[in-house]
DNA sequence: TAATTATTAGACTTTTTAGTCTATTTTTGT
DNA sequence: ACAAAAATAGACTAAAAAGTCTAATAATTA
């Protein structure tokens, strides 16, 4: 990695959390060169555009947590463990694991209605998430953890809504507490549908 | 109500679902003049900043859905259909009741981070609508339409969450079936704890 | 290590956006 | 209908934002 690659990564890795928390209409190339200490030759010299700049920084966010989510599921064994992995990706809204929330409900709400391009990127976050929580319980149902009254595709919907929905109440409330509550309620509803050995 | 009060009022409706649809940040007074078809000096005639503007939309916004709320849920006489009400003023995310979907979800989104002000005011709206959720539940286990297995304040804070989630996933994903899918998991939830007479 | 290439600083230009001001028009109360 | 008050149009100013350019500096490699 030369040095060109080497700063392209310092300014996304200290700029996403700003587009993450002022949404990217929010955020000025100002705001940019302040986090970085750059000046605006050396940032245009790695990006062509805002438009470049923001592209850039919804994937390398979109992509982080869903590299988190992997990881943390992937440590997990059965269908259960994973799950509850899962969840626990979102507990803390207020101390989040990308400062600035869930950039999935962060770009997803803000582009909805003004950036076709982003809007597709947030689909295909979403749409990779629910298959892979989808997965995951059918997987728990085939190897007996899991009784066949589980819906898979109901359970994973409710799952990634409430855990999204969950976030901005937190957030919006300043506690933890209703991300906490949802995750409790979840996790009991699961355990219904267990089959204990 | 004088000229200019209508006038106010003829600013506040038509521009409101430009600051729901692209957030505050994204929205320019030259939106707001091209849609009103005013000119500057009118329209700052009657606010005197963009801040006051988006503001009073918020309020608006925040107001309407609120009112419509409000009227769907007291038209039902029992808890059941309180609640049904409810969920199905979220249902059509794709052609909301506001256009540009959820303003509690929009503006909780866009001002967790960016302004105190607003974020008050999701706050309360959030925290009012979920003790009016509640209050019906009770209602509905006083009056033996529900048994007390269910648990009021979880019931009304994840429904409360299914529909903001849901509202960002289907708007995403271009579809109106993950929202109908979580208000059929959610009605078929609630009369589990239904007490049939 | 010298030559070549890539990177950066920051002043400058352009564009966009917010906000002001005043002459004119419109409304309203008598 | 008319005088007083209110509302409006739109050119103008101010500020903030994006984007460009070039001389200088730093990194890379032959």
């Amino acid at each position: 990695m030369g040095k060109a690659e080497r700063t392209r990564q310092f300014i996304i890795q200290t700029a996403a959390p700003i587009f993450n928390e002022k949404g990217i209409a929010g955020t000025t190339i100002d705001d940019v060169l302040e986090a970085t200490k750059m000046a605006k030759g050396g940032l245009y010299g790695h990006f062509d555009s805002k438009e470049e700049i923001a592209y850039t920084m919804v994937d390398f966010l979109l992509g982080k947590l869903s590299d988190k989510v992997i990881l943390e599921v992937s440590k997990e064994k059965t269908a259960k463990g994973k799950l509850f992995a899962f969840m626990n990706v979102y507990k803390n809204p207020l101390a989040s694991y990308i400062e600035g929330g869930c950039p999935i409900l962060n770009f997803g709400v803000e582009s909805d209605d003004t950036s076709p391009v982003i809007k597709k990127k947030v689909k295909n976050i979403i749409e990779g998430t629910k298959t892979m929580l989808t997965e995951i319980i059918n997987t728990g149902i085939i190897n007996k953890e899991f009784a066949e009254t589980i819906n898979a595709d109901d359970f994973a919907l409710k799952l990634f809504s409430m855990m999204e929905g969950g976030m901005m109440v937190s957030r919006v409330t300043n506690s933890n507490k209703p991300m906490n509550d949802l995750i409790r309620m979840l996790k009991k509803d699961l355990e219904l549908h267990e089959i204990k050995t």
